[in-house]
DNA sequence: ATTGAAGTTTACGTTAACGTAAGTTATATT
DNA sequence: AATATAACTTACGTTAACGTAAACTTCAAT
């Protein structure tokens, strides 16, 4: 029986995430992936296209490229010690009060867009009202 | 009657906000900022402390000092015109979008995080079973 | 056989957001 | 009066995250 695998071209994840194949390169570069060779062209897996979204997605929230590797090291599965996995739950848990913290922000930007929002429809109303009034 | 305005010296900001001097002369350079001078010295208003605040919340959520500087218009006053407005609601509508597409991202990462700690103490468990068994 | 499309490497260029250092000025304190 | 402290300007340096250009290679299609 033939394994059925899905793969992916550079230029498809370019695509299908918006970015160059400059930019999945230099993810490389940075060891953020590391996709297998047929000679010399790169082959993705669906692993590999998971933690380009992954990146991807970091990138959306302000991530950097560092810590976006160091997120994908948690989904990968563990020769861990009881160490590792102990430094890994701080990581978590680091990770978790900056996300948080991220929360908080977002949602009182968009609680305060909301009020600036209210305010230019209200001058929106009373300047239409001058230029034609009744 | 003597006007009791609250002023702050570049350094009392930059302590607060954890930035150092360098950093707040640069968003001034950037246009963020425009504080008044006493001979030499930057002089910082009330508004102006809101203004860093604001700068700084921004970094936080991976804003660019240009998109915290668009955002920072949306809170002056107005000599606004119609169409000033209106442009200005659009912007609004914009920055909605990319906030609350980081609001998804960052709720999924934080479920994504739930789940690599549930599996990291779990082997931690099993790992101490181990190590010390009875 | 050649052309074109997609992929590759190597390497220098660019932008944002400051850091860092050097030299100057102003104010306050010993 | 001398010195310390905080501020200032000017200017070059640095890091991250790619962009861009040049010069191949591979493979499929005309």
């Amino acid at each position: 029986m033939a394994k059925e695998t899905t793969t992916y071209s550079i230029s498809e994840l370019a695509q299908e995430f918006g970015v160059t194949t400059r930019t999945i390169r230099h993810y490389e570069d940075m060891q953020l992936l590391l996709p297998e060779r047929q000679g010399q062209k790169r082959i993705y897996s669906a692993a590999d296209r998971i933690k380009l979204k992954l990146i991807v997605r970091g990138k959306r929230i302000g991530l950097s490229l560092q810590e976006s590797g160091e997120l994908l090291h948690m989904y990968e599965p563990g020769r861990n010690n009881v160490d590792q996995l102990e430094r890994m739950l701080e990581y978590i848990g680091a990770s978790r009060q900056k996300l948080s913290q991220q929360l908080r922000d977002i949602s009182t930007m968009l609680d305060e867009l909301d009020k600036a929002e209210a305010g230019c429809k209200a001058e929106l109303k009373s300047l239409r009202k001058v230029a034609n009034p009744k």
